[in-house]
DNA sequence: CGCCCTCAGTACGATATCGGACGAACGCCT
DNA sequence: AGGCGTTCGTCCGATATCGTACTGAGGGCG
């Protein structure tokens, strides 16, 4: 791991948490290429490390018993992964997985978990992040019942926008209809629409965003609540 | 406030938090009465006092900016609020007040910081009650996505009835449309399909539960994940 | 007893989305 | 260059749900 210089770290919560608590991490801290699918975190299974990444996006999406999917969250640098060894529940029935590739850290499970029960100011700091993440999956909710699929996917576009670097977003209509919980042609329906209105250009396996103010406001109040609440107890996002 | 026994208390957490903890908490707990409609809880308002019911039911419902709205989480003896609190976040965009009237007790919102900074295992217990919420959130989240109305009105009437004495459960079509967020007529259309099945028994303002385990076979997957997960990080919620 | 307000039931056309299937385009691999 | 799997665009009828409005039933209150 040569050196890693928490302040130069790319990933928010690592570079917020007191310098103290870095350096226990530090050494245990681990650089990892993360790939498209990889999947950082099973349902219900106990996870072996806890993820922080530097570039790319991840996905969290609840699965029923009878295999229905839907996302529930979505995170980059602003966060971590699971949530759930924060809040003291060593697992969840969520599966989390790189959509977008990109890199980061891992840390042991058990160390961060350690960590959380013997420092105050971490604790206090992933408990603030799990409660951005909860607006975020309310807010996913309330979309979910209220707004039509070309809204919610604007809001969707929006979301990955704020966590990569350039316009450019790498993903198939298949997989934005399960994030969406929508069919496949859906989406295909709702891309044109944005097309249409110029917001964004769209060509296979990649969307890219032209217009991002215009596309904010096409998602009106299904976009922002998170990022508020982010930015209130986190920081900036960007 | 005359006594106040522990293991009389019917609310979950206040049962489960450390003896000695429950002690500092007992002298400032204040019984109140929960009428239909109290507010608990405001929208980015820093809240005055936590809640514990003791019966009842109490609703969080989430409203986007536009005046949408949908609810997000419920609870009743198995929970509390605002768990903003819990997670050091001092306040939350949702609305939480009660669906079903009852009571319970609540503290000063400054003290149950307080204690939760101190108390390691009061912190643990209501961590895990927040990360039993999430989830309940997230799949209240996949619901609206791909279940229909009245299979999601068939799960949200087993959330209630788990959290009422009787079978009878107290409320409007016009209520019910609010929190799964659909038109009141959809309400009024749906409930005569579980009626029609004999799952039910509805009139006037009330509902009345006939055959629960057919409810829940016919709720199929969209019931049950929050279930587990409170039985697995909370103890049974009955 | 009768008024009135709340609540529930119903009807209508309109529409967003579904489920499924098919063919076209792209691009990787041999 | 040709083949083939992946991805995308489009079409069909079907249907769940919407928006709106109107009517009727219940029940509290003067």
């Amino acid at each position: 791991m040569a050196e890693v210089r928490q302040d130069t770290v790319r990933n928010n919560l690592l570079r917020l948490m007191p310098a103290n608590v870095f350096e226990q991490i530090r050494p245990h801290l681990e650089h990892v290429p993360l790939s498209r699918g990889f999947e950082m975190s099973a349902p219900l299974q106990q996870p072996a490390h806890a993820y922080f990444p530097e570039v790319g996006i991840a996905s969290i999406v609840a699965e029923s018993a009878e295999g229905q999917k839907a996302e529930i969250g979505i995170f980059g640098r602003d966060g971590m992964t699971p949530t759930a060894l924060v809040l003291d529940a060593k697992k969840d029935p969520y599966s989390t997985f790189m959509q977008v590739e990109g890199y980061g850290y891992r840390m042991p499970a058990s160390l961060l978990t350690e960590l959380i029960q013997r420092e105050r100011e971490l604790q206090n700091l992933l408990n603030r992040y799990a409660q951005a993440m909860a607006v975020q999956s309310a807010y996913t909710s309330l979309s979910n019942a209220v707004h039509h699929i070309d809204v919610r996917l604007a809001r969707w576009i929006l979301m990955c926008h704020d966590r990569t670097d350039g316009d450019e977003i790498s993903l198939t209509h298949e997989f934005l209809s399960i994030m969406l919980a929508v069919r496949r042609p859906s989406v295909t329906t709702a891309l044109h629409v944005l097309e249409g209105r110029k917001f964004i250009y769209s060509e296979r396996g990649v969307i890219i965003v032209r217009d991002r103010a215009a596309l904010e406001e096409f998602a009106r109040d299904a976009y922002g609540k998170y990022e508020q609440e982010y930015e209130r107890l986190i920081g900036p996002i960007g």
